[in-house]
RNA sequence: GGGGGCGUAGCUCAGUUGGUUAGAGUGUCGGCCUGUCACGCCGAAGGUCGCGGGUUCGAGCCCCGUCGCUCCCGCCA
């Protein structure tokens, strides 16, 4: 009896109509999922449709393991039964719909793995509804297979396991988000995805416009600019989770071109508004996705500057119970002889435990270090000596007796600890190694507290930062935020051509109210109170470089918005890919990412990006110039 | 733009000092098998060793170039 096909064909009255038979009244495709049956279904007659996860045959007895997006239902068919020949020629990721009986399994063939795994289905009757050929890529097995087969053949990865749940994740942490968001009385609202280029940041995504020959629009980078005028615009508490797009080369942790945000925006607040509309989101999420690893709930507040210092990065993992310090003062010491340090910046990086380890365990870090850029990872041994802690290694017959145990008491070291040296004449230079340091020596010590999500806040960034390049102040970070600086000593400042160090420094000392959260050394997200004074901001942008007639060119619409009644406001947004990741447990946000692109910023799939033809760029007065090979 | 790693069967990989006909597992195809769930057993097919050039009597292996992927640096207000 092959009836399924006939199935196909019964309009939706007919199916109803009470005269057919029961099996005639059956969905055309299927009466449960592959992940429904249980007990109670034995004795039922049913309809299954999915894929063939895995065939297994017995001779005079064929096993096919039915998948669907709910899970896997074992269907069995014995040679005497009239589709025996068509389940025969079935293959792997067959598309199939099976009709037959739900039958309990002997218990010694019970599979305590399956949820579906009590019962089988005895196959009746199947409609083959699609073949596959063999596989690029196959779906059953967890092996890891090349970037590139997967990209490209990215419709058989998501059929995976791993991918298909981190995807449904993704979706469940949304869902979660926007929830918890409309709880606190967030709104959802849309911006615009063609807009207008952004001088400063990323690289933009461009598109160019068809009536406005060599005018271009921008795909943005992120709303920043449209949830300020929402906020101007009197709508309080606005949310999105809005695409961003930035025209950046990938990282394990960031995909080229674009990724969401959960984007938020609130008016009349301060920082500490902020901090508690969203940390209880964020949180919450983590908690309700955590899956038994814990989430620390204390989230404490570390200054940009302190970050710096104690971690080496704005993105500490707090998991790595390392703090590093700095040591400059006992190195410049006069009864300290090690030239190499003198009057560069040292910081000291303990590794507790760790002066036993062999002298490959030294070696290894040095050379890292090197292949660092830096000159090389200075350290001393402790060691125990009649109840004195003495120092070994290289560099530990320079130090006076004194001088170690300033170094011990400064560091927090004891016996049996080893500490690391971080030296450069530029401070950020040993403070960054140090900091790379930190997580490779936590990392070898296995140090880094497992199965738990720890955050922190960043504050008080600053606003400016020194470009060596071009010697001159660049924006630190978003050139819309608030300075935490006296307004009028503010609009006094002097950034012309007559920049002398003193007022350099004080410019690249000014704070704004800007602040990150990260997890595990994740930055997960980004945020600020916003600066509304039109002359404040002009003059922000003329520290940096940019004349007013710059500003109001690039930013006239939001300088007049805030000419017209601007109210206090501030926000932040959450980076959706790196909180999906880390929940899935997953390194690299391809994993939870439908269809990634490539490093290269390229789909594999749908072979993006592509040539267009000749008349599409005539009409958007395009010419196109091959760069030259070299 | 720069650096590291990788590229051998449909897929995952091994391949010694440069030396006979380049192997294994898996998948595919054929045969056997009535309780498997990574089923098992027997057999077969399957290779431009990424591509191009060079050294050599002889190159998967050495050299030069090139392409692709990946990780990192730059970049990411």
């Amino acid at each position: 009896m092959h009836y399924a096909r006939t199935g196909l064909d019964l309009t939706p009255q007919t199916r109803q109509t009470p005269a057919f038979s029961k099996v005639f009244a059956m969905h055309a495709y299927r009466t449960h999922t592959c992940g429904q049956l249980r007990k109670e279904h034995v004795g039922q007659t049913v309809r299954l449709s999915g894929w063939v996860n895995r065939r297994r045959d017995h001779g005079g007895l064929i096993f096919i393991d039915l998948r669907d997006h709910y899970g896997i239902t074992q269907c069995v068919i014995e040679p005497d039964a009239a589709a025996f020949p068509a389940c025969d020629k079935v293959r792997s990721e067959w598309v199939i719909t099976l009709t037959g009986k739900v039958v309990e399994r002997f218990a010694e063939a019970v599979n305590k793995d399956l949820p579906t795994g009590e019962v089988e289905m005895r196959i009746e009757s199947i409609a083959v509804q699609s073949e596959a050929p063999e596989l690029p890529l196959p779906v059953f097995g967890d092996l890891d297979y090349p970037e590139e087969t997967r990209l490209k053949y990215r419709f058989l990865d998501l059929r995976r396991e791993r991918l298909h749940r981190n995807i449904v994740l993704r979706s469940k942490i949304i869902q979660s988000l926007r929830q918890r968001m409309f709880a606190q009385g967030f709104t959802e609202y849309q911006t615009p995805i063609l807009t207008a280029s952004s001088p400063e940041g990323a690289r933009d995504f461009l598109v160019p416009s068809r009536r406005y020959p060599g005018h271009f629009y921008a795909l943005p980078q992120a709303p920043q600019q449209f949830k300020q005028l929402i906020m101007v615009a009197g709508f309080d508490r606005y949310f999105q989770i809005a695409p961003c797009f930035r025209d950046e080369d990938g990282r394990a942790d960031r995909s080229p071109g674009e990724f969401y945000q959960l984007d938020m925006e609130m008016s009349f607040v301060t920082q500490q508004d902020v901090f508690d509309a969203i940390q209880p989101v964020l949180l919450g999420c983590f908690e309700e996705f955590a899956e038994g690893r814990k989430v620390y709930q204390e989230v404490p507040h570390i200054t940009y500057e302190d970050a710096a210092l104690l971690y080496g990065t704005d993105k500490p993992d707090l998991r790595n119970p390392i703090t590093i310090c700095d040591v400059s003062a006992v190195f410049a010491r006069d009864d300290v002889a090690f030239k190499a340090f003198k009057g560069k910046t040292v910081r000291a990086i303990p590794a507790p435990g760790a002066a036993s380890q062999p002298r490959s365990f030294f070696d290894k870090l040095n050379d890292w270090a090197r292949s660092e850029g830096a000159a090389g990872l200075g350290y001393i041994q402790l060691e125990s000596d009649g109840g004195k802690i003495v120092g070994k290694g290289p560099i530990a017959k320079f130090l006076s007796d004194e001088a170690m145990a300033a170094l011990v008491a400064q560091a927090g070291v004891q016996a049996g600890d080893a500490v690391f040296f971080s030296a450069d004449a530029k401070t950020d230079r040993a403070a960054k190694i140090a900091g790379l340091a930190r997580t490779r020596i936590g990392t070898e010590l296995k140090l880094i507290e497992e199965n738990v999500f720890k955050f922190c806040w960043i504050v008080d960034m600053p606003m400016y930062e020194w470009n060596e390049d071009e010697k001159r102040i660049d924006f630190g970070h978003n050139p819309f935020s608030l300075p935490q600086y006296d307004t009028a000593a503010f609009m006094n400042l002097k950034a012309d051509s007559s920049l002398n160090q003193d007022d350099r420094e004080k410019i690249l000392g000014i704070k704004v109210f800007q602040y990150d959260i990260v997890c595990n050394g994740y930055e997960m997200l980004s945020g600020a109170v916003r600066n509304r004074d039109p002359e404040v901001m002009l003059k922000a942008f003329e520290l940096a470089g940019h004349g007013r007639d710059f500003t109001e060119a690039k930013f006239g619409g939001m300088l007049n918005a805030f000419r017209h009644g601007a109210p206090p406001h501030g926000g932040c947004a959450v980076g959706l890919e790196r909180v999906v990741m880390l929940l899935a447990g997953e390194e690299n946000i391809r994993e939870v990412t439908m269809f990634p692109m490539n490093q290269q910023g390229q789909d594999l799939l749908m072979n993006a990006p592509t040539e267009v033809l000749p008349k599409q760029l005539r009409e958007l007065h395009i010419r196109v110039v091959q760069p030259e090979k070299g």
